[in-house]
DNA sequence: CTGAAAGCGCTAACAC
DNA sequence: GTGTTAGCGCTTTCAG
């Protein structure tokens, strides 16, 4: 048997809300009683239950994430900056991965929501064109922006129309002019916001994007590398290749190279999102910065603030993404 | 307010026993008082409280999982085959990162077991020569072998001595005879038990292991990029390095190219785990593979064994590494 | 088949 | 300052 409050309570010889008020650090004990209580406490190895705590305070001290992908570093730093942040506010998480699949989030919520999760950070599995989650008691935030309007939430994001701005005004520069697009899945929101960026880009330079030239995929390594084959098959022509995550990327690359194509000199190359592997000597991929860590961080820390009913200065935070100018585009070697 | 079992009884006016037993499906209610208990519970959308099933069951359907580092893939595939499997089975997982700090770890397991969870999964901080672990209540299961003598516990492992040994015969095969090793933590158990394998393929070829040229780093890419260039700096000579895993031998392809070697020709890498990156085209480490996902999803499996008290077939699980030779080693180039 | 009641471990009034 | 008690939401005897 585990130790509990009364057993602690009858060896002493007391009652045992005085135990719990004295290990609680709460007023109505004496101190020396506080001591006698604390020591026998931890003398008996003396771990609070809190299963019984959450019941009468409704509270868990848990929240849960739901994520897509464990194995795409991109989420893998986002959940880090979670977890480190959540833990200093003495919160533990569930980790749920959904694998992009619509019915195994839907699982995990009401998992998460049995096991009286004080909140949720959730990446859907798909977006919608409004708010599926408003009948969720606990209070979510979102990792990337889901549905247009979200006026009544608190949202922390990096900003995805300049992110796609930044890369195609980049690639341009760089002489490139008829460029293709990994847009990932279908569905993706941030995909969408990201194409509107890329699109003001190619208009300040009078350029048109060509729509038949999106390819969609899974946001994997394989995904980019079919989509890529795909493309390259259909479109002739295309000088650079805008993936919209590194993974992507790295499968384009993957098929350039099979194709007998040239790094950046027959064909550019961009990634988005900056995973650790991107800046290796022997891939060196040009890509679009996302503060990921720290965006892990800002998501937990205001879904705490929400939890802990603490004010919040803003209620829509914007980091900005940053362009990372590689070796699979370059501006001396193209134009 | 929640709807609770209560709330459910006193609508259609029975007693809430007839409830527990009604949606829990356990005799003792008629059919069409259980349909009635039943529809209106989704009625109202009841979500059952764990906190209080677990406080009266003495089990929280959850289990911690405690890993140094979440961005090396090699445990990020692990996790991902563990929370796969304990959800299989209606188990959630905390997820804990200690960031190689024992002091973390300590602080983990303790929350932990306030959280009452059923079980732990555990990647110590630091290897110690005995388990430290025998005051937990929970029960825990290993990654990785963390000290010599675990005769009465359950372990899963991957072969280390198997898999140092097929990494010295591979090198030696390829003509390389000056072996550098980057081993990692100074305390790594499983660095120590590869190197007994890496001694017994050198003796085997009247080859000696050099003491001097293992260099110890932090198990990430900084501290293989270090660490060679520590390596390099003091060991004239060395045509070979072995890292005890991939992210360290990333780590060493920097240092090695901007030191102006050629790989495999120069100098030879291996790597250990066979992480996603290192199979790009870009990257093609020589490595040995560590069956990773399998390795989680047995460790979870044989936990909840020992949790739910099954009978478990075999006590000690030893599974098989396999060499994957590629372009950083060379057998044709070499000799 | 159904209801009443005890109790899981703890917190928080409320008395004294 | 300390004890008594109710109750968090649920499961599980034990009566009826």
């Amino acid at each position: 048997m585990t130790t509990t409050i009364k057993d602690i309570a009858r060896q002493i010889g007391i009652s045992y809300s005085s135990v719990s008020r004295a290990l609680n650090g709460k007023p109505g004990v004496g101190e020396k009683m506080r001591c006698r209580i604390v020591a026998l406490a931890d003398e008996l190895g003396y771990q609070p239950n809190d299963l019984a705590r959450g019941l009468v305070n409704k509270t868990s001290k848990t929240i849960g994430v739901i994520i897509p992908d464990i194995n795409n570093p991109f989420f893998g730093e986002i959940v880090k900056g979670i977890i480190e942040t959540a833990n200093e506010e003495h919160y533990e998480v569930f980790l749920c991965i959904s694998e992009w699949d619509s019915v195994k989030e839907r699982d995990y919520i009401n998992t998460l929501s049995k096991k009286r999760v004080d909140g949720i950070i959730l990446k859907p599995a798909m977006d919608h064109k409004k708010n599926i989650y408003e009948h969720i008691r606990a209070p979510i935030m979102f990792i990337e922006q889901s549905w247009q309007d979200n006026q009544s939430e608190h949202t922390v994001e990096v900003d995805n129309v300049k992110g796609g701005y930044m890369a195609i005004s980049h690639l341009i520069d760089c002489g490139y002019r008829n460029i293709g697009f990994l847009a990932g899945r279908k569905d993706s929101y941030s995909s969408a916001l990201r194409m509107t960026g890329c699109e003001s880009a190619l208009q300040e330079k009078a350029l048109l994007l060509n729509r038949d030239w999106i390819e969609n995929s899974d946001f994997n390594i394989e995904g980019g590398y079919e989509a890529t084959k795909r493309l390259l098959s259909r479109a002739k022509g295309i000088d650079a290749i805008f993936a919209f995550n590194d993974i992507l990327a790295l499968g384009a690359m993957q098929a350039l190279k099979e194709l007998g194509y040239e790094i950046p000199g027959d064909i550019g190359v961009m990634g988005y999102d900056n995973i650790t592997y991107s800046g290796l000597p022997q891939i060196q991929l040009t890509t679009i910065n996302q503060p990921k860590y720290e965006l892990g961080r800002m998501i937990s820390s205001t879904l705490l603030d929400i939890i802990k009913d603490r004010e919040i200065l803003e209620k829509k935070v914007v980091l900005s993404p940053t362009l990372i100018s590689r070796a699979t585009t370059c501006e001396t070697i193209h134009r």
